[in-house]
DNA sequence: CGAAAACTTCGGCGCGGGCCGAAGCGTCAC
DNA sequence: GTGACGCTTCGGCCCGCGCCGAAGTTTTCG
């Protein structure tokens, strides 16, 4: 029955603590099990159990590492069934807190999405390669936009299934933008070359002034 | 919290019974708490109260008319979250039961997801519009599908801001179909034109043989 | 080696929620 | 009006589960 499987997977989000797992460990990192525990407000019993039930859904990957027990998200279906999720319940609306405010603009402005770029970073990014007839309608990547990525940014194609390009829902802009193997590479050349760069502990990501000429030179992209 | 939003509307999908309720829904029709109770298999009062919970949280609609009640999936964004999550949960596998089989046989093959047709009759229907250039790549209409789809088939675009064509996931083809207001219109039209009948009380439906002959007269769509 | 750190396991508490049956209320049919 | 019907409300049952603290295991560090 579809419907029992479906409700398996809803109950499984249908936690307050586990779905704060699940978004703190939307930037694609991994994270130990203590680290979550602090961040989502619970003992370290409590979370271990949660853990336990997101790996054995499949929802979560864990390494043990020492005495250190680190979890990420399995991989981009959950990404992306998160995203679709957060787009329904939809972008948080004003917030009471003025750190809050600041924390969710930032959030706002650019952040990593599983393994690559969103927020208006991530759609400014998409929107000057589709400009600029690197990417189709539909985000796939042109002729001219696998050249460009190759030449420009040391990219090569994945060899595996993995679409070089696809489209992500944006849960704050809602809009698409670019992920796949080419917006993964992306997030990774320009973290790589210390053009953005993680604001505090979370998944928000701040261009450097380096990254903001660069960005010019390459797409010009005007500053956000 | 986005967490704690995305907490309450995965609990409200994290129980067989609302699961089977909307999942039933999908088929767009309005059914009433009665008819819900007994496909799901519990009591009306219990029906009622899950119904009262779907509703609140504006995840259905609710009609009342004399003394029925009749409940739908609220729209389409309700339609496409399950579909999602449908795909994420996978296609149903191997059945135990003869009956069961058949029925999810009939669904894969032909069945209607919310307003548009959806099964391999909706991605062959979809593929054989790509195929004469009536769809882009990315499931938008081309002029030359506008043009076919008024002429044929009596289309008029829709004065509001629904979109007139784009995809839909499909959770037992794992490809995408057409939906927008050209998926529910060719939905309509076969149906009022008896070329696609509905199977039993379910979303299941069929192409009836008139509606075969129209198929391949239109589309060049030879019989699944 | 001993102590500290990270994590797990277990017992127990309390709450929420899913279910039903019985009773009540409005609506329709005769 | 009278009865049947569809639905809702209420009380009560019970299970599941989220949480914690305490004790136990494994690893690291000095």
């Amino acid at each position: 029955m579809p419907a029992d499987k479906l409700a398996d997977l809803a109950a499984l989000l249908a936690d307050r603590t586990r779905a704060r797992f699940c978004l703190t460990l939307m930037d694609g990192r991994a994270w130990t099990s203590s680290e979550l525990a602090t961040a989502a407000g619970v003992t370290a019993s409590t979370a271990s159990e949660h853990l336990t039930r997101l790996v054995a859904a499949g929802f979560l990957t864990e390494r043990r590492q020492g005495r250190h027990r680190y979890v990420q998200l399995a991989g981009r279906r959950q990404a992306d069934l998160l995203e679709h999720l957060l787009a329904y319940v939809g972008p948080a609306q004003p917030e009471k807190t003025l750190r809050a405010t600041a924390a969710s603009a930032a959030l706002a402005r650019g952040r990593t999405c599983y393994d690559h770029l969103a927020g208006r970073l991530g759609v400014a990014i998409t929107d000057a390669m589709s400009d600029r007839d690197l990417l189709d309608d539909d985000l796939t990547l042109t002729d001219r936009g696998l050249a460009w990525l190759t030449d420009a940014l040391d990219f090569t194609p994945p060899r595996g299934r993995r679409p070089v390009a696809k489209p992500c829902l944006d849960w704050t802009e809602r809009r698409s933008h670019l992920a796949g193997a080419a917006g993964a590479h992306i997030c990774a050349h320009l973290r790589a070359r210390g053009w953005v760069k993680n604001i505090g502990t979370g998944r928000a990501v701040k261009v450097t002034p380096l990254g903001e000429e660069a960005l010019r030179d390459l797409l010009g992209l005007a500053p956000l």
